[in-house]
DNA sequence: TCAAAAGTGTTGGAACTACACCCATGA
DNA sequence: TCATGGGTGTAGTTCCAACACTTTTGA
């Protein structure tokens, strides 16, 4: 194509961050939050809206995403998946034509429920129970909507629930990470012979002590066995300096390629 | 955001547009085709690649993917969704920084059997079995059998066959479909409950005469259940002029929304 | 010894698969 | 009447939800 024909919109990059918080009104279940930046800028100025930014030259798509998380929290994601791209014409305030056009690569991210306890939550950044939000810019309820549906449904088929915890875990805690994002409670037993069969975590032979009950089992992640759902695509490093959890990031419907080009 | 920021990557739209097509050679059985373009460019000048071109000023993401398809073949897509966006820094072709860097949205698309028997291929298109193709240009490979493994994994939970067929269908047409899509033979009988069971289609009353065996019934698309993955996101109209049977064409996994801002 | 959670066993129902079998038409 | 696919019946299997029950700790 012609390289210098002139741009037809800005590029920028938003994440939708999930982490799991105990919230003390509810009585210590874990919820789903996330952290949202309040605009300082004229369209919905004053308005939570998701953390983002305009595309660096030269930056990978999912790097901007893993930036902006950083630069938002604090925080190293532990999953990263690529959401949707939004980028119709018409704007959502009112006014056509005063503000350039954007094109908006939104992703969505886990991150450590440990690590998210200290995350730091500045003057603009507030974190909010993802079912009980604020009126938000733009159309960023809806696109929040649309990546806890995501969370939701590929937690259903997928191994990603171990990305909220720690290296080892009980099922126990397992399953309360499934819970609180399914919003549901699940029955012991046959979420751990789920669990099991599924081979996505192995028993590491320690257990748990210190409990008022029979100690549990302490599993692990087990890396060796790939996501059930793959898929045909190969798999790619991830772009982000710290890649801890996300080798086994890509998803299914979402994986990150090398780049396309376009005449 | 500061509007007037230099753009730090084109924007480009390409899209994969699926057939079904009964190859001579084969004997009669539908297979799945698309049709490709010759770059007439420098980087892989000569090679075949996906429609695509720039998103023109004011267009919507949906509509220039419906057009791109509309100039390749002259069709209307009948099923349309956005795949992924492809936007790594690192350019396919060694010479970095030798043209400007692309971003690319992916979308993929269904268009009817019959309308592609008779689509324009021109000079520069070319139709090609969907699992047979030559090397492709930039990543255009890989792009097309991450599109295919979406189209097989959505076929199976999803209701999107009837895209390829007519308005009225046998039974047996709408299961060579999912054969030829899934590459294996499934049960009439069962995949006959299956279908009846999911409400997906409706008998008009009319039977399909002058076989050569007992006539088998017409059904027709239901259009007044929604799929049933349909998510929680509100249902929108797609931008392109022609939406007959686009109205149901947002995917669980994709679907455009109003557009998104970011500062 | 009791409360509480870990962990095991069992059962019934839903959904899917394979395949036998009858039905209706053209030749 | 026969070949051919349309269409129905049915039994086996697998998977999953529900729930009774046993085990092991701290208090």
């Amino acid at each position: 194509m012609a390289a210098h024909e002139h741009a037809s919109a800005m590029l920028a990059v938003s994440t939708v961050i999930f982490a799991l918080r105990s919230d003390e009104q509810t009585g210590g279940e874990p919820q789903v939050w996330l952290p949202l930046v309040r605009r300082i800028r004229d369209p919905y100025e004053g308005c939570w809206a998701l953390p983002g930014g305009p595309l660096r030259i030269g930056e990978d798509l999912a790097y901007a995403a893993a930036r902006t998380l950083g630069d938002t929290t604090g925080l190293t994601p532990r999953y990263l998946e690529q959401l949707y791209t939004f980028g119709d014409a018409v704007r959502s305030p009112g006014a056509p034509g005063s503000v350039e056009r954007v094109v908006s690569i939104v992703y969505w991210a886990l991150v450590g429920s440990a690590e998210a306890e200290q995350a730091t939550a500045g003057e603009n950044v507030g974190w909010f129970a993802a079912d009980d939000l604020p009126r938000l810019a733009f159309d960023h309820n809806v696109i929040v909507e649309y990546a806890l549906w995501r969370l939701r449904t590929k937690m259903e088929y997928s191994r990603i629930a171990h990305a909220f915890l720690g290296e080892r875990f009980t099922l126990a805690q397992l399953r309360e990470v499934h819970e609180a994002v399914l919003g549901r409670p699940l029955d012991p037993a046959n979420f751990r012979r789920t669990i099991e069969a599924s081979g996505a975590v192995v028993p590491t032979g320690d257990y748990l002590t210190g409990t008022r009950h029979r100690p549990p089992r302490l599993y692990r992640y087990n890396d060796s066995i790939d996501l059930a759902d793959a898929g045909p695509l190969p798999r790619q490093q991830p772009p982000y300096e710290s890649r801890q959890a996300l080798g086994s990031a890509q998803s299914p419907e979402q994986r990150p390629t090398p780049e396309s080009e376009q005449s």
